[in-house]
DNA sequence: TTGAAAGCGATACCAG
DNA sequence: CTGGTATCGCTTTCAA
């Protein structure tokens, strides 16, 4: 059986009570006392059973991380960042995937509720609705998304497709398609808004194409509908469905960035390792989560939503070679 | 204050027992019974507090992951398949990233070893020894590693070696150059193990390069090593280091697969994606998840270690363009 | 500064 | 088949 508080107590010959002092608040105790407390966990390997603290203090120490699909090579950095920053405070990371189907993202978050202290929700593909039900139950901190009544973490999209029309446009584009990610997705209505915002100061033609997946599947199945529109450059939702893109352009035989410029979102690690390399607009991933977690431990310490709640950060384009003169 | 099963009881105006009974084991109770049970709970949105639980029963439903770096894209696709065969258990997953840190994985699986039922180990770095300490303590299964005292899963290396050396022996080469990952790691022993015998038996001469971080980077800082060896052909630790070796070879100009052909290992997403396409070694890797949580299911289950507690995976060449003629 | 004791919420045993 | 009750390990009053 494992070694409880109890056995400590024996060994240090005090009272459970102070040994959970000792542990929990050093300077409440006689400095003596906490020696021997300390000495005696030690030399037992005592670590706390946090199921039973959290049965009485109603904290578990954990924070919940539900996103849509872990093989998309965003959401890795992201969770990475979220854990670094979640380690610092002391908090373990419970993670769910849910493999895009927003059927089973409230129904997990219910699940996992009463194992965690709060959520971070990556791009939650659920309605704005089934989310909130959630509001004033659980902390929860949004990220890639904005949902009111939640804080949230997002990228500035709009300036990114700015940024990314500018570029199209120098180089003498003007009429561009555009390979939508999911319906469901609140990164990709945000993004289609942008670039609709920039196309028109621009005066660029926008083709829309697609929902599709957000994978290089979904890209390689849009690319014969770009090629059969009129557009000379396409913007992805994402760098996934770039790289798909790029492939069946390639497989085609058509010249990139000669016929058909590419760029992408996001700026995963692929995108400057592909050839041409991936025009994208980059995001700071790390980031994310670490100010999703700083948000989350507000909120959580103070059951108030914290002051800054809705964090926008900046986006950059990154132009490589996937981009070129029209 | 959430609703607890005393509530429950009182709405239903049964015992706290007959509500426990009714919902862990239906047909222990009257059928009526029951049925007042499940409605108050589902009235209330009753859900059973976990921590309470695991208190008594000493399970906690959890199961821990423990990887050394979520940005090496192998291992998403494996948390990824651990998810969905753990969920269709009623499992949830803790994950830790170790950010290949061999000094943090202990403390960490002590840290968890409370919260969760058993673990699954990715490709741990630390010493056999310090992992053994937790034999007969934690139920444990280890992924991509072999240990005495733990079931494993792991890859047939020594016939992905054995593939990868015949292709390129038929191609004309008869000196390779290996680079290899981190010496902690069991794989790259396990991988150069195989790599030694398949040359020696096909009587050609092995370079080792290395030991580099399993990263784009290592690769790249080992590309110009290669290129100052008389070796005609490379192979990488793994897919990662290869395109790090493949992006700094053409960088600095040398023709792939003309000069010097470039073998990975891993078969992850970007090896199909590059040009040219990244020849290598792939590996089941949904398959190392659901194996892994099915051996540790039977080890949490029976307290005995399965009975094959040993699992190597097939392993296949994959044949793209860094590969060719000598 | 310390110890005793009352719970937290669920389960499991033992009577009835 | 059902109800009462001890119990899991820890935290937190309340007295001493």
């Amino acid at each position: 059986m494992a070694v409880t508080i109890k056995d400590v107590a024996r060994l240090a010959g005090v009272s459970q009570s102070s040994v959970c002092r000792a542990l929990a608040d050093p300077d409440q105790v006689r400095p003596e006392t906490r020696e021997r407390v300390e000495t005696a966990a030690r030399n037992l390997g005592y670590v706390p059973n946090r199921a039973a603290r959290s049965l009485i203090t109603g904290r578990t120490g954990n924070i919940g991380v539900v996103l849509p699909d872990l093989a998309n090579p965003f959401f890795p950095s992201v969770v990475k960042s979220i854990q670094t920053q979640a380690r610092r405070f002391d908090y373990a990371v419970f993670l769910s995937d849910t493999d895009e189907d927003p059927a089973v993202e409230v129904p997990l978050i219910r699940a996992l509720a009463k194992q965690v202290d709060g959520f971070l929700l990556c791009s939650p593909r659920a309605a704005d609705d089934e989310i909130k039900a959630f509001a004033g139950q659980t902390p929860i901190v949004v990220l890639n998304r904005r949902i009111t009544a939640f804080p949230s973490v997002t990228a500035d999209s709009a300036d990114g497709m700015r940024q990314a029309v500018a570029h199209l446009h120098a180089l003498g584009h003007r009429r561009v398609a555009y390979v939508a990610g999911p319906r469901t997705s609140w990164s990709n209505r945000d993004r289609l808004r942008g670039l609709r915002s920039a196309t028109t100061s621009y005066q660029m033609e926008l083709i829309e194409i697609g929902n599709v997946a957000p994978t290089v599947q979904g890209g390689t199945a849009a690319a014969d509908l770009v090629i059969a529109s009129p557009a000379t450059a396409v913007l992805a939702y994402n760098d996934l469905v770039a790289l798909g893109l790029l492939n069946r352009l390639q497989a085609r035989g058509i010249d990139v960035p000669g016929r058909i410029s590419v760029v992408g979102f996001d700026d995963i690690l692929l995108a400057g390792l592909v050839s041409p390399g991936l025009t994208t607009v980059a995001i700071a991933k790390e980031h994310i989560g670490r100010v999703g977690v700083e948000l989350l431990l507000e909120l959580m310490a103070d059951g108030e939503r914290p002051t800054a709640s809705r964090r926008v950060l900046p986006t950059q384009l990154i132009v490589r070679g996937s981009t070129g003169p029209r």
